[in-house]
RNA sequence: UGCCCGAUGGUGUAAUGGUAGCACGAACGACUCUGACUCGUUCUGUCUAGGUUCGACUCCUAGUCGGGCAGCCA
């Protein structure tokens, strides 16, 4: 059985099998194909999110697990809702996902390369070979072949098989009639072959007003699927197009143009979402109706991804965009690979968690939770323990000098073998956090109390003496004595109390501004009625002034810290410069204690 | 009142006519210089009704429930 490392490289767990793979591998058994070729195939209108992420993990996944290759490709059919920006973060985000993972894997094209016109098996077709990503490299488009579907349009016609129609909008959509009610013909479905010819041409040349004229299908108006009745292939669009230029006013819609671009590529199962299912019909159609020279690729359909407390629906994210509910499209809230990427999820867990869900028919909603413990997990095993402190309350150790300094061993991973240790200074004055001291404990607390004992990690047990109040009865400082007996080597060190708290010096010690990141959602469905914003989780973001562990100061964005019993944190890749730094939450540590406060 | 797809513990999935398993979650316990990690115990399931079969989660029929389909979006 063939097996993948995780994080660590050492473990291994079984390569996923589910049904789309199963009937990938049964091709492979017969031979089918030469080679498995997939594509992930996203419109540069808006920016991946977590839902993408599982399509390209099943793409990419199949690609690698057979010695196949998954294309990059943009289906920018409609130069009305994209854009380059789109383009740009969209291949940022797929090569941070699979690398490391399924690079190897991934097809370009030679830039500005277009179909080439190849013989295959003895007759006349086009083909786009993939290259390896590079300088002269980029992602394949859809609307590079633009030129071999206008002529593949054209092969329809000449076939009976297409015509240009002057319905309205209004009319195409009245003639469609209804599921449960058959459509009738249009009054243009019988134009001569030459006629069709003609006006085409004319479209193309730009001779008719956006909406004037279509290309439709000749299939059956009176289909139960409602994708069979003569069904769009060309609009008229007079816009310019962000990757093709001026060169078109007309443009082909995604069902006429998505089979023919898997076809120009040789992709052989083209992997897409259920709400594609009524559309396979028409998939074949085209296909089958222009009689090409090679093997057709086929579509599979499999359920896209639903998360509890999350909301994955481009429009639905554009708004919070646009509203400012979020800081923007990478805003560590959001649920896009470019927001928790910037959280600091690691590509890993990201791959982890979406092949872990499995890949079914069903259309389901996956607990965060099974998130959120796929991101712990990759964490747990290569985060470095740092000391940190993000409400901080002074605490005076009465019997330490002022001026003195006691180092302490602290272990940098203890998930790692041979765990290695960096020092921490003890000096007379530290901080603790304030939400590890209680003057009146609940009950099972742990942690400082007056009168009470408790451990400050890789230090020693300390007693709580006196607290220091303002004239408003805050709480300014807590008065302790350390048992110096108890440090690392010292004759009690064995000693045990209950609790272990985290610590930084006062004096050695950095201050630097930390975000608390919290899900933005209040309820497991946010849109189950519509009102997703309604929804919005009003304390999704704290930010905090946190005292770290001086080591901090030299944190790498590359890096990932586990500040000890707090969580997991990343520097902020944004907002992060020399000397201010910023740090986000990417998850807490999981807390059996917490809900029952 | 059309057509298509689906339904296994709270959640996500496996079992492809032959022992209903795994993971998340929850509860309890052990361990612990992280109330983390780890370990142990426990919890909970084949939508319903018929049928085929020695045997059905699996096949068939009907029903129920859920999703999808009527953009010149993808």
């Amino acid at each position: 059985m063939s097996v993948e490392p995780n994080a660590s490289g050492a473990a291994a767990t079984p390569a996923p099998t589910d049904f789309v793979r199963d009937i990938v591998a049964q091709h492979v058994t017969e031979k089918r194909y030469a080679k498995i070729v997939t594509r992930f195939p996203p419109e540069p209108n808006g920016y991946l999110h977590i839902g993408h992420a599982k399509s390209i993990c099943l793409n990419f996944g199949i690609a690698r697990e057979n010695n196949g290759q998954c294309n990059l490709r943009f289906d920018d059919t409609n130069p009305v809702k994209e854009d380059v920006e789109y383009v740009d973060s969209i291949t940022t985000d797929v090569q941070w996902l699979i690398a490391g993972w399924a690079d190897h894997c991934l097809g370009f094209k030679p830039k500005g390369a277009h179909p080439e016109a190849v013989t295959s098996n003895g007759r006349p077709d086009f083909f786009r070979a993939p290259v390896a990503p590079g300088a002269n490299a980029e992602p394949f488009f859809a609307s590079d072949y633009f030129e071999q579907i206008y002529g593949y349009a054209v092969e329809l016609i000449k076939r009976g098989k297409a015509y240009v129609c002057d319905l309205s909008p209004e009319d195409t959509e009245a003639y469609r009639g209804a599921p449960d009610r058959p459509g009738k013909d249009s009054p243009f479905r019988h134009r001569s072959v030459a006629e069709n010819l003609d006006l085409f041409t004319r479209m193309r040349a730009g001779e008719f007003p956006d909406g004037a004229r279509t290309l439709r299908a000749k299939i059956d108006n009176s289909s139960p699927n409602m994708w069979l009745r003569d069904p769009l292939l060309y609009r008229i669009r007079h816009v310019a197009h962000h990757h093709a230029g001026d060169k078109w006013c007309i443009y082909p819609l995604y069902d006429f143009a998505h089979c023919l671009s898997d076809y120009l590529e040789g992709i052989t199962h083209s992997i897409c979402t259920l709400e594609f299912d009524a559309h396979r019909a028409l998939y074949d159609w085209t296909l089958e109706s222009l009689d090409l020279p090679r093997s057709l690729p086929h579509q599979y359909e499999f359920a896209k991804l639903n998360l509890g407390y999350t909301i994955v629906s481009k429009r639905k994210l554009l708004q919070l965009v646009q509203d400012k509910s979020v800081a923007g499209w990478d805003d560590p809230r959001m649920p896009t690979i470019s927001g928790l990427r910037r959280r600091g999820i690691p590509a890993s867990a990201l791959r982890r968690f979406v092949t872990g869900v499995g890949v079914t028919k069903f259309d389901s909603v996956t607990d965060v939770a099974v998130f959120e413990h796929a991101v712990r997990e990759e964490l747990n095993a290569s985060a470095q323990r740092r000391l940190a402190v993000l409400k901080p309350i002074k605490l005076v150790l009465t019997n330490i000098a002022p001026g003195e300094v006691l180092e302490c061993d602290a272990t940098n991973n203890p998930q790692d073998e041979t765990p290695t240790t960096r020092k921490l200074a003890l000096t007379r004055e530290v901080f603790i956090d304030c939400d590890d001291f209680a003057e009146v404990p609940p009950p099972k607390y742990f942690r400082l109390k007056p009168g009470g004992e408790v451990r400050l990690k890789y230090a020693c047990i300390i007693k709580c003496d006196e607290l220091v109040k303002d004239s408003s009865g805050q709480i300014t400082e807590l008065r302790c004595t350390a048992d110096l007996t108890t440090r690392a080597g010292g004759p009690n060190v064995d000693r045990k109390v209950k609790g272990t708290i985290h610590w930084v010096s006062a004096t050695q010690s950095i201050e630097t501004e930390v975000r608390l990141y919290d899900r933005l959602f209040t309820v497991p469905e946010p849109d189950a009625d519509g009102e997703f914003k309604k929804h919005l989780n009003p304390r999704s973001l704290e930010v905090v002034t946190a005292r770290l562990e001086t080591s901090l100061g030299a944190a790498t964005l590359a890096e990932r810290f586990q500040f000890e019993r707090l969580g997991y944190f990343a520097l902020d890749p944004k907002d992060s410069a020399p000397g201010r730094l910023v740090f986000n939450r990417t998850i807490t540590l999981k807390d059996a204690w917490a809900p029952k406060k």
